[in-house]
DNA sequence: TCGATATTTCGGCTATCGTCGAATACTCGA
DNA sequence: TCGAGTATTCGACGATAGCCGAAATATCGA
């Protein structure tokens, strides 16, 4: 992953909305969530909640797919692992203790394996 | 964490210059980088990077202390795992393969555990 | 085909963010 | 204590983001 990818990825979730959707959507798994129950759930109005699920997809953190009338979205896990690995890439300085939990998945991003 | 905390955070890594800034300490470890070192490193006025070392200050992801005229800062490494774990809370609804990589750091966040 | 449901697009307004130059604070060595 | 080096604060400007109402698009059931 490359920076301003990186970045465009976390300006899409710094925001509380977006954030909530996200997280939502993370815990939903791959069945995903219908935009309206989404709307619902975060408590935003259906247009705006458009606009916030356009900038998410955009930023490649989720994925949709119609299914009648609704479309359904739902978390690009993948990107999301590109993204977390991107933010503790070759961190810590070769000092594994530092990471604490990262573990496994800090040792793929070049942490901790200096 | 909570939600308003990790949107400020995430706020914070929103923007090129603050994100290379975190990620420049987050390779260089505890012993940290002083204000005009990042500066050079970054390409950014002086001004300008101290106003984004105060907002990565105040979202809790650099700390700073002072050594001569200088000023030092670092990453926090635990609050940069605690936003990282909000993101991939309770993922995946409980289908370990979708994690990967993500192993026992994403099991301690309540991730494949449910 | 028509109306109802579900979602997106458009246009506008306001509020906030990012940047810069200039001025100010803090620390050290002579 | 004075000057140089290091870093921050202040004030102002332009650019961008977020929100909402209204209108448009797409799908389904009768």
């Amino acid at each position: 992953m490359q920076l301003p990818t990186a970045v465009e990825a976390l300006s899409a979730l710094a925001h509380a909305s977006r954030l909530a959707v996200f997280r939502l959507l993370v815990r939903a798994g791959a069945e995903g969530v219908a935009a309206g129950d989404i709307a619902r759930e975060v408590g935003a109005l259906p247009n705006t909640l458009s606009t916030h699920l356009t900038i998410l997809g955009y930023a490649g953190l989720i994925q949709s797919r119609r299914k009648g009338r609704s479309i359904i979205y739902s978390a690009d896990y993948e990107r999301m692992r590109d993204l977390l690995g991107f933010l503790v890439a070759d961190c810590c300085a070769g000092r594994p203790e530092i990471c604490g939990s990262l573990g496994e998945f800090a040792a793929d991003t070049g942490c901790c394996a200096q």
